[in-house]
DNA sequence: CCCAATTCTTAATCTACCTTAAGAGTTTAC
DNA sequence: GTAAACTCTTAAGGTAGATTAAGAATTGGG
C-alpha cells in the first residue's frame, strides 16, 4: 500500500508516534476507481473519508433543472468526501466521481470513530478539517461575489497548478460556474493577449 | 436582563439543568447598541459570541475595490459572529453592525471556553453550530450558483420573514449580489405582476 | 425646523455571459 | 475499425444585471 503521502499529509497537522501510525495504517482501505466511476453517489450515504494517492476526483451536485455544479477537484494529497453526509450518516448531497484512473485510501466512519476514541491528536486532525472546511468555502463565497470570469480562472490555475490540461474544459468551466463555450472564448482571448 | 429567549434557542438543541442554566447566565453579559453602531469591525479579534435579543445585525465584508458584501442578517433570536476569529482568536474578516437600535446578550471567549469546561452539553452546542454554520454556507452557495436575483429574492423573503420592511434596500441589494438599482426595478416588477 | 447627506427610483446605455447552432476533433462501444 | 457519442471551438444574437446620471424621498445633525 502506497502509504508514504498520507502519512506525509498528516505530519501537517498532528504528530503522531510509531505505535498509533502503525494503528491508523492498519484501519486504512484501499481502492482503485476507472475513470468516471463514482466513489459516491448523492443521495447514498457517505461512509468513507477518502485521500486521493493518485489520479483525480471531482465532488459536484445536479441542481433541480438537472446541469451539474462543480465545487471542487481532488487530485493526488486531497482529501475528498461529503462532509456534512459522513458526520451526520445522512443522504449526500455531492457526488463524487473520478476523473482519471484513480487510487485512494479510505478510513470507514466507523474506524474514524475508532480512532477519535483511540488516539486523541485526531479530534484536533478532525477539527481542523472543519475549520478548514469551512474557511475554504468562505473564501470560495468571497472570491465568487467579487470577481469575474477570468480573475476565478486564475484563481483555479493557482489553486490546482497543471490541473487545468488533466481535466476536461467543461468540468473545470462548471468549477467556475461559466459554459463552456464561454470558457472557451475566454482562453483564446487569453492566448491572443500573449503575442 | 432578558434571558427568556435566549434559554429558548438553547432549549433547541441542548438540555440544561436548573444549576447548569444558572451558570450559563451567569456568564452572559448585555449590551445595547445604536443604529449603525459597530459590534465588531474587520481585523479586530473577535471576542465574543453574540445573541440578539432585539432589533438586528448585519455581517459583512468590504471588498478590496471597496464595496459592501452582506453575508448574513441577525434579527431577534439569531447568533452573530465571526466563527474563525472568535475560534483562532485572529483578525476578524467580517464586520458586524446594527441596521437597528439592538440589544444582545454576549459570552466572552474565556467564559464560553470555562463553560465547554464544566458543562459537557457546551461540546455538542458548539459543534452543532460550526455544522450549521458549514451547512447553511454550503446552501447559499449552491443557491447563488443556481438561482438567478428574482429567485434569490424570494429565497431571502422566505428565509427572513418580515425583514425586508425594517432593513434598507441597498442592504438587501448587497446581501442579493446586486445593485440597488437593479434590485429597485425588481420590486417595480415584481408589484406590477400583481395586477 | 431646516439644510445637508443619504437613500430610493427611473431611465438610457453598456457589457459579461448565455443560448443556439453547426462543424471539427476525440473517445467509446461494438 | 468504424459508427455513434461525446467534447471542443467559433460565431451570431439575446438577456440579466451593471453603470451612469439625475431627480424625488427620507433621514439626521445642529
Amino acid at each position: 500500500m502506497q502509504s508514504q503521502l498520507i502519512l506525509q499529509n498528516l505530519a501537517e497537522s498532528i504528530r503522531l508516534d510509531p505505535v498509533e501510525t502503525d494503528f491508523f495504517l492498519s484501519l486504512l482501505q484501499g481502492q482503485k476507481l476507472r475513470r468516471r466511476e463514482y466513489l459516491l453517489q448523492a443521495g447514498e450515504v457517505c461512509r468513507y473519508q477518502s485521500f486521493v494517492v493518485s489520479g483525480c476526483l471531482k465532488v459536484s451536485y445536479l441542481d433541480p433543472a438537472g446541469s451539474e455544479h462543480v465545487v471542487k477537484f481532488a487530485p493526488e494529497n486531497w482529501w475528498a468526501f461529503d462532509l456534512e453526509s459522513f458526520a451526520l450518516q445522512s443522504g449526500a448531497f455531492y457526488s463524487i466521481q473520478a476523473t482519471e484512473d484513480t487510487e485512494v485510501l479510505k478510513v470507514s466512519r466507523a474506524n474514524m470513530d475508532l480512532l477519535l476514541d483511540r488516539v486523541p491528536q485526531f479530534e484536533k486532525f478532525n477539527r481542523l478539517m472543519y475549520q478548514t472546511a469551512y474557511i475554504a468555502l468562505q473564501r470560495r463565497v468571497t472570491q465568487n461575489l467579487a470577481s469575474k470570469a477570468d480573475e476565478r480562472y486564475q484563481q483555479f490555475q493557482a489553486k490546482y497548478p497543471g490541473l487545468q490540461n488533466r481535466i476536461a474544459q467543461k468540468d473545470i468551466a462548471s468549477y467556475l460556474g461559466v459554459t463552456p463555450e464561454f470558457l472557451s472564448s475566454m482562453r483564446r482571448r487569453e492566448m491572443l493577449m500573449h503575442f
